[in-house]
RNA sequence: GGCCCCAUCGACUAGCGGCCCAGGUCGUAGCCCUCUCAAGGCUAAAACACGGGUUCGAAUCCCGUUGGGGCCA
């Protein structure tokens, strides 16, 4: 039977972390098996469901590269795909089951009456035997406790526990993977498999995600929704990968063989390694160091040209010209990120480390500001000099003229680079100075030194200078 | 309060009775490299919650306690 599962949010606010690893583990258990991922909107709650959430929760997903089969947009052979439009589906099915004298009204609702010992348990792909028809429990349902299931509410709408049911039966999902907050949720919905005559699906319940102090994620540990990662410069593909790793150790997390880090991955190869088997019991804990790290990991991968793409709205956002018609062409733009290695763990943070490539500005501003300092000593002028000098503009040649300026002049390398990367970036840190150099240009370096030490000597009319 | 679930380094996890005085990854510390910071290389510290069983032998099985999470009220 081809595996269907589904992806079922509430739009009632964006994709937030927790639905989105639920969706990705629907994803992944639909592309293993080479199945179908059906997208369903739960929106009877009229009151907090908008169509602006919707439409977010969608992009979200397509964000983290979650691609459905089946849903409101692209429609399907098992639709509606939204809960608002199946209302008819509802009261039907909550006829058949009064009429069968099964479920009874009550004020305008409708309820199933929960039959007498009645077994609570089941078996969950992940979480193994569930039983919650202890002993206790039997006692106190003959009081009070095994309260019929409510259906069909005075206000007709249905029921989460009841719709659900319908939805997933109505849709042929052979697996409902959610997460384990659904566990308690499972035997009611069971227990309305029966009572239609139908056999359930498989039930397989993921480990929640909790923040740094062991609480069930939520907004007070910050960002929730995964647009706050992307704007905050982190990468679908990361994301997927992290998300991937909470509660998964198929990814290659944990296995103790072969020197290559088996935790960075793409879509694919978790796909095609994906088993529920592998799916952890315990509760996960979202973990911002390691995020970075995968991010980190991913852009060093990234072809420089895409990465550029990733980077280049976060330039615009700085107010650096990162549009067309720039005086630097793409490629050169590309080159310079690649220079950047692996520092910046966000496209957001390469942006800002590597934002004296786009312009002069940032780097006067930076050291108008005294904390930078370029000393005015004869010394370095006759060193800049040297340097606008070399014959042959590139980072080997600059670094050799300087290493021979140094060995003959006295002093350290860092006397004389520290001073070259505060004039040419405005920052502390930054790649291989001369690399910098190198790639910024004979010009651009000449322009930049000669703002900070005005009249630096025998600069124009050198031989060989020209461009 | 009732019920359900979970319990290995700070974090994610491997482990499914002997291969474990517990392995990998992130993080942390140190060293190397070095014009800075990253990256990279090497090394180190760091865990089987506790108590009972079962067994020749338990991180692995059972019971209890404690702790955490969730659902319902």
């Amino acid at each position: 039977m081809e595996t269907r599962v589904r992806f079922a949010p509430s739009p009632t606010g964006a994709l937030h972390i927790g639905g989105g690893h639920t969706a990705l583990f629907n994803w992944l258990k639909a592309r293993h098996d080479g199945g179908k991922f059906v997208l369903r909107i739960e929106d009877t709650d009229r009151e907090r469901s908008t169509k602006e959430y919707e439409e977010t929760i969608m992009s979200g997903l397509r964000w983290l590269g979650l691609d459905w089969d089946e849903g409101p947009d692209v429609g399907g052979a098992f639709g509606p795909y939204r809960q608002s439009e199946r209302a008819d589906i509802y009261i039907e099915h909550a006829e058949r089951l009064l009429s069968e004298g099964v479920a009874y009204r009550d004020g305008g609702a409708v309820l199933f009456r929960v039959p007498r010992d009645s077994d609570l348990s089941f078996d969950d792909e992940v979480y193994g035997h569930i039983d919650a028809s202890s002993e206790g429990m039997k006692e106190r349902n003959a009081a009070d406790s095994l309260k019929d299931i409510v259906m069909i509410k005075s206000d007709g709408t249905p029921t989460y526990n009841y719709a659900v049911v319908i939805d997933d039966r109505l849709m042929n999902v052979t697996h409902v993977i959610r997460g384990e907050d659904h566990i308690s949720n499972t035997p009611k919905q069971i227990l309305l498999y029966r009572a239609f005559g139908w056999t359930p699906p498989r039930f397989a319940h993921l480990p929640m995600i909790l923040g740094k102090d062991k609480k069930k994620l939520s907004k007070r540990h910050g960002a929730t929704s995964v647009y706050e990662y992307r704007d905050m410069g982190y990468m679908p593909d990361s994301m997927f990968n992290f998300l991937a790793l909470l509660g998964w150790s198929g990814g290659g997390a944990g296995s103790s063989q072969g020197s290559e880090n088996t935790e960075i991955f793409t879509r694919a190869a978790a796909a095609a390694a994906f088993d529920l088997k592998d799916v952890t019991r315990k509760p996960a804990v979202f973990d911002f160091d390691k995020l970075n790290y995968i991010n980190q990991e991913h852009l060093k991968r990234l072809d420089p040209m895409v990465r550029l793409e990733m980077v280049k709205p976060f330039w615009r956002e700085m107010g650096l010209p990162a549009g067309d018609g720039q005086k630097r062409d793409d490629a050169w733009l590309a080159d310079a990120l690649t220079l950047m290695g692996g520092r910046g763990r966000t496209a957001k943070e390469l942006a800002e480390f590597s934002d004296y490539y786009l312009s002069f500005e940032p780097v006067k501003a930076r050291l108008s500001t005294g904390e930078l300092t370029i000393p005015d000593s004869e010394k370095l002028r006759g060193f800049m000099s040297a340097l606008l000098a070399v014959p042959d503009w590139t980072d080997s040649a600059l670094e050799a003229e300087a290493r021979s300026w140094v060995e003959k002049e006295g002093g350290k390398m860092k006397d004389y680079a520290m001073p070259l990367r505060f004039a040419l970036t405005g920052m502390r840190v930054s790649p291989g100075i001369f690399e910098v150099a190198a790639h910024l240009g004979r010009d651009e370096v000449r322009s930049r030194l000669n703002y900070f030490l005005p009249g630096l000597p025998g600069l124009p009319g050198l031989p060989g200078l020209a461009k």
